[in-house]
DNA sequence: ACAAAGATGCAACTTTGTTGCGTAAGGGGG
DNA sequence: CCCCCTTACGCAACAAAGTTGCATCTTTGT
């Protein structure tokens, strides 16, 4: 619940997000941008949460390892970092994607995600030539007829090969 | 590559498996079929190679992991059974599903899975509940529309929630 | 039966992720 | 602005997954 679209209007300057929002594009958040989207969630503000939001938005769709946000931020311990990260996505204003790699990578969650219930209704593209994982703006489809009496709570496609920038060289 | 399939006419005694299968079900194999399997998948036969096979035959369409099938053996090495596994992945043999847990779950190939090219079709279901990882007999749509210039070579479609059997009491 | 190619087993290591606990900091009430 | 309770941080210690190197054993074709 907050927004994030770099050509969208509310991030004209002068305007404040209040709640709902969507990752489209990498986008540097205003510090009071983030301090709102934590006050939201009913979450304390603190140095290091502030600065685990700001790397994850930077990299907009492409989903990162906490390894990566580590290295990008240089300061913040690692335990510290496993907890911000699971408190996100418990809250959720991130979600992680097991790429198949080992290691979880976390993007910034769109809108129809909320606490506990992660719509994360797009496809997820693994790169093995660059080694990234982006959220894709493909949705998953939702016509899929399971075997009775399974109950349905969280969908994950990841899809893997080769990406546009990748391939296009 | 190969079949595995409970009530396939190939499985009646005295049917010697050649090439094709598709795995279904639980199923013991017999060693003429695992020795037939390696020699078709150019990978030399040894004890543990056997065995593995025989483990994953066993769990039919539940996949475990690396841990789980060192469990059932107990004689076997852990690294070894690593590399064994990825051999198998290698050769199309076994497929490998991230499903999340952080630990890769491992299950006999269906048929249109060959050397190198997972065409792994099929859809993943973890239960939160009872820790499981099963293939599903519900195949992924290929009508999805990927943007352009991205090369796909691999699907994993990982639904989660509660299973039949957890859910049913 | 021999030799080359390949598989195994062990040690040592890396990386990811978790848990416990004392200390520091956030935020609401006064 | 300060107090105090709650929560977050930071460190150590640990657990588990997975990898690499290397010497030794096994498989397999000749
Ligand atoms: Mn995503
Ligand atoms: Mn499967
Ligand atoms: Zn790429
Ligand atoms: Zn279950």
């Amino acid at each position: 619940m907050a927004f994030l679209d770099f050509n969208h209007e509310r991030f004209k300057p002068g305007f404040e997000i209040t709640s709902t929002f969507v990752v489209t594009n990498n986008y540097r958040m205003k510090d009071t941008e983030i301090t709102n989207l934590l006050h939201n969630a009913n979450l304390r503000v603190t140095k290091s949460r502030k600065e685990v939001l700001q790397a994850l938005s930077e990299t907009g769709d492409q989903a990162i390892s906490s390894n990566e946000i580590e290295q990008k931020l240089s300061e913040i311990d690692r335990i510290t970092l496993y907890r911000i990260l699971k408190a996100y996505e418990d809250a959720g204003l991130v979600h992680s994607i097991a790429d198949g790699t080992g290691k979880k990578k976390y993007a910034m969650c769109s809108s129809n995600c909320s606490e506990g219930d992660h719509q994360d209704n797009h496809v997820h593209f693994y790169c093995r030539v660059c080694d990234t994982t982006s959220c894709l703006n493909v949705v998953i489809p939702t016509n899929l007829k399971f075997p009775t009496n399974y109950l349905v709570e969280e969908q994950q496609f990841v899809v893997s090969g080769i990406c546009k920038d990748c391939h296009n060289q």
